[in-house]
DNA sequence: GAATAGACTTAGGACAGTGTTA
DNA sequence: TAACACTGTCCTAAGTCTATTC
């Protein structure tokens, strides 16, 4: 990488979409050229496939790419107009081909004419069965392989990332500027306690910036959370008076109005993210709430003897599909199905509305409120309630673990927080099944011993064999005891194959909601939080007791 | 009012290190 | 003690939300 001289790349862009839409406007007015307008989420123009010219001069980034009608490449430019990635690769290929062509030997610049005639699903396969290869190896295969390109390439495996010329610093207005490296010097010292961060730079891919901050454990992080969980907090105090507040927007004269209705209700119902607008092309096609668009919902009238159901079919933040079934309102269904009225699958559903709007909104309702503050309260919320609901005083510690964890899978579910099941999984599972079945034969074994030893001692009498029965009654308890253990353990791990806990225990939950469990029920915070974890939550750790209620 | 910049939180995957088991 | 499974930590992309600029 190289030091950040060229243009922002975001800038450069636009410029060039800019550029497109140049060409394309006057094109579509050329003379001898009939165009017809096509209308596709919102006013974009693209001809007909039948009136497309035999070739057309495509502008972007600087170069003309040719595009004939006979080939795929039609498909490209109407997906230009319509979906930027699938240009971006067309750009892509065909940039790749011509560097390739660069380096292709006379014969092969012969054969190889055409890129989509081109078959690299050999070489494709043979480099992902090299990948499995690599990650199949043993510990002193991996270190064999190391040593050896060490020895091939020497220790020169440098990389240029960035220069110290690049780096702004923040520190107090009375410390001392730290020295940069020599022959280095920062880019700007600067002396802002309005923010947390304490170096920044600009990354070079897509010019955002970069920032070094204080970890979790800090107490300034440590204060912030603390403060978002009151937010939180605060608003059970008002959520009743929002959620009627809501209800009643639904029957609305305007539009605007029903929609950020509906759309709240979702946020607080679902746990959906507010869902900003993103940049069209430039990242996977996600959304959130705000942003969804009619092909993400279903409606039934009636759908497994439920009334009024919307099916949610979308992708969310890190392209993790969201797929649910809810029942709702009455008017929450002829609302949806008013403003799908006159749309197409892409269209925005809520075409009124957005993430700034509804926010504004929000902190009109409750100083501090966002949409955001609606998943965590509903998930500390849940995690309370569940924890209430699923504890016992009489279980074991490992069945009030799993209560636990059951608790916390339930706001995973809420906020749809998933991993990729483990690749070991099923083994592993096939691993404690066998444990289980094994331990149960083993009762059943010592069962009849057991009842071979009543019968002895009753038969004698025997001060003996009294001992011998009471060894073998404790010893059954034992096995009793393992074998529930690892049903706890089956469970708990079947019922979390695809769900991850980390990230709300992380996020969502007031810690004070887990320590005051933990005091209540007398189980150490160690088995809930691991060390880092309990860094992070000192501060509840300290300040939560018993009786503390979210 | 829309677009953009800036600052911050939230997110799942990779992988090294640790724990468990045979 | 080796093999395997699991956990903790790191990484940084992908979000949210507010302030500023056009």
């Amino acid at each position: 990488m190289e030091n950040s001289e060229t243009e922002n790349p975001k800038k450069r862009k636009k410029q060039d979409e800019q550029e497109v839409w140049k060409w394309w406007e006057e094109e579509k007015h050329a003379e001898g050229v009939k165009w017809k307008t096509l209308q596709h989420n919102g006013p974009v123009l693209a001809p007909p496939y039948e009136l497309l010219p035999k070739s057309v001069k495509f502008y972007y980034a600087g170069e003309h790419m040719v595009l004939s009608p006979e080939t795929e490449e039609v498909a490209g430019f109407y997906a230009k107009m319509l979906d930027h990635e699938y240009v971006t690769k067309t750009i892509f290929n065909t940039n790749f081909f011509k560097d390739w062509r660069k380096v292709m030997t006379p014969e092969e610049k012969e054969v190889i004419v055409d890129l989509n005639k081109c078959n690299f699903k050999e070489i494709a396969e043979y480099y992902t069965a090299k990948a499995e290869e690599k990650k199949n190896m043993t510990k002193e295969e991996k270190l064999v392989r190391k040593d050896f390109i060490i020895m091939k390439d020497g220790n020169l495996n440098y990389c240029k990332i960035i220069t110290k010329f690049d780096i702004i610093i923040n520190i107090g207005h009375e410390a001392c500027v730290p020295k940069p490296p020599e022959g280095h010097k920062w880019k700007e010292v600067r002396y802002d306690s309005t923010v947390t961060w304490l170096a920044c730079w600009v990354e070079n891919i897509l010019g955002s910036t970069k920032y070094i901050m204080l970890n979790p454990s800090s107490k300034l992080k440590g204060e912030k959370d603390w403060q978002k969980y009151e937010v939180a907090r605060k608003l059970y105090q008002h959520v009743d008076r929002i959620r009627n507040g809501y209800m009643e927007d639904w029957k609305s004269k305007e539009m605007r109005v029903r929609q950020r209705a509906v759309a709240l209700y979702f946020i607080d119902k679902l746990a959906l993210r507010a869902g900003n607008e993103k940049e069209e092309g430039e990242s996977a096609d996600t959304v959130g709430c705000c942003s969804l668009r009619v092909e993400h919902i279903t409606l039934h009238d009636e759908r497994d003897g439920k009334e009024f159901v919307v099916e949610f079919d979308f992708l969310g933040k890190d392209s993790i599909r969201y797929v649910n079934s809810v029942a709702v309102e009455k008017r929450v269904f002829k609302n949806l199905k008013l403003f799908m009225e006159n749309k197409q699958p892409g269209d925005d559903l809520f075409d009124r509305l957005s993430t700034t709007v509804l926010n504004k909104y929000l902190n009109d309702l409750m100083e501090g409120l966002t949409a955001k503050v609606f998943r965590t309260f509903n998930a500390s919320r849940t995690l309370q309630e569940q924890l209430e609901l699923l504890t016992k005083e009489s279980m074991s510690l490992p069945e009030k673990m799993l209560a636990y964890n059951r608790a916390n899978r339930a706001v995973a579910i809420l906020c749809n927080h998933q991993r990729a099941i483990p690749k070991t999984f099923d083994k592993s599972m096939q691993n404690l099944k066998s444990k289980i079945d094994e331990k149960q034969s083993q009762i059943k074994e010592f069962k009849k011993e057991l009842k071979e030893a009543k019968k002895a001692y009753k038969a004698s009498d025997a001060a003996k064999d009294k001992v011998v029965l009471d060894r073998k009654k404790k010893r059954l308890a034992q096995l009793e005891d393992q074998l529930r253990k690892l049903d706890v353990q089956a469970t708990d791990k079947e019922e979390n194959k695809q769900i991850a806990l980390g990230t709300s225990k992380l996020n969502y939950l007031d810690p004070r909601i887990t320590v005051a469990w933990c005091k209540k029920w007398d189980v150490s915070v160690e088995k809930v939080y691991n060390k880092t974890q309990r860094e992070k939550f000192r501060w509840a750790i300290e300040m939560a007791g018993p009786d503390f209620i979210f």
